[in-house]
DNA sequence: ACTTTGATTGACTCGTCAATCAACAAAAAC
DNA sequence: GTTTTTGTTGATTGACGAGTCAATCAAAGT
């Protein structure tokens, strides 16, 4: 079987393992022996295609956020007016893959990590600043000055609900949606 | 030494030395042995008053959530009108106690833990719909049938907040408390 | 004095897991 | 046809950590 380019399949089938490892034990407490053995491969080649255990880890966080990532510019790309970008910037953040176990876990997880792992603080920083500016730039027209607070608002509001849509009876991010609309209506509403 | 009616004296002491390590170590991956030590005691000590490792880790996060209740409990206590009511929670909510790292660490990882340990998650609810009960009963004479979503609402802020503030540039709440009350007279402010 | 009882520990067992290594298989290169 | 490169594993190691246990110590009760 041993055929060549085995890198890239092996890489990408331990990365979608440790995902679903994680998603599994709900934690970072996940063992290099049973993500190999879900990716049909031995421990030991884990350790061959990436360093070690922490490497994997960084890995599969890097996938979710970079899947998280695109569909965030795929929402962006089909909106015309500010007003559907920023309801596709939510929309995204709400969508049913967004609520995964796996996904929910990677990211719970990620916000732990970043705490203290110089890495995982760095590439949140650079997801919410993305998200910040994103908001930011489609608040302008909208609200002017106001956008940046605005946007810092809705970044929170959109966290928050996250989180307890993942953690609560709702599966899913029913509702979650309308409850942003209302916010910002409620913030545009009123003048400086 | 061994003089009677230490019991109390060694829980309070092992449950806070839990807590600290959990603050060093951002997780849960902590040793009984390094909490043992650091309550000056030995690691069979701790697993003679508790039953093991997760019990002293349930142990840890109750103390942190009784604390956490009995600051807003205080915060109502002293708060006369509706929207001081409000204030008061969401006040409490930031209060700087709230962001040390140790509690920082022990709600991101209680987070955690909700996903899939049943005592966490119904611990988590509880103290979320007393959260929620106490938000809509603040806002009945402001916002009338439309208390609770905005409960809800003002619910996801503080969380989103809080997780923003405790991972940002910014190790405090403030600004938080004020972004809140822009958003809820925002809300207050459109009529049904 | 003697016994019971709570407090306390050091030493030990047992399991687990990350990481390493030597070796083997197959394809490619020469 | 041999050598090199790439893929792959079983077995092993070394460390670490949870939990147990028998034994010790000091006080309180009788």
């Amino acid at each position: 079987m041993p055929k060549l380019g085995m890198q890239p399949i092996r890489r990408a089938a331990l990365v979608k393992a440790t995902i679903a490892e994680i998603g599994e034990a709900g934690s970072l407490d996940v063992t290099v022996s049973k993500i190999a053995k879900r990716a049909g491969v031995s421990s030991a080649l884990a350790h061959h295609y990436f360093g070690g255990k922490q490497d994997l880890l960084v890995a599969a966080m890097r996938h979710i956020l970079s899947v998280y990532g695109a569909a965030v510019r795929r929402a962006l790309a089909g909106a015309k007016t500010p007003r559907a970008r920023i309801d596709g910037i939510v929309a995204a953040s709400f969508a049913p893959g967004q609520f995964e176990p796996a996904v929910i876990a990677a990211w719970l997880n990620f916000y732990v990590q970043a705490q203290s792992a110089p890495g995982a603080r760095r590439l949140l920083a650079v997801y919410q600043a993305r998200l910040r500016s994103n908001l930011v730039h489609a608040l302008r027209p909208l609200a002017g000055d106001r956008a940046p607070e605005i946007a810092e608002t809705l970044a929170a509001m959109i966290d928050g609900l996250y989180i307890r849509h993942a953690l609560g009876a709702a599966p899913d991010g029913q509702g979650a949606t309308a409850r942003v609309a209302a916010c910002l209506d409620g913030l545009l509403g009123e003048g400086a």
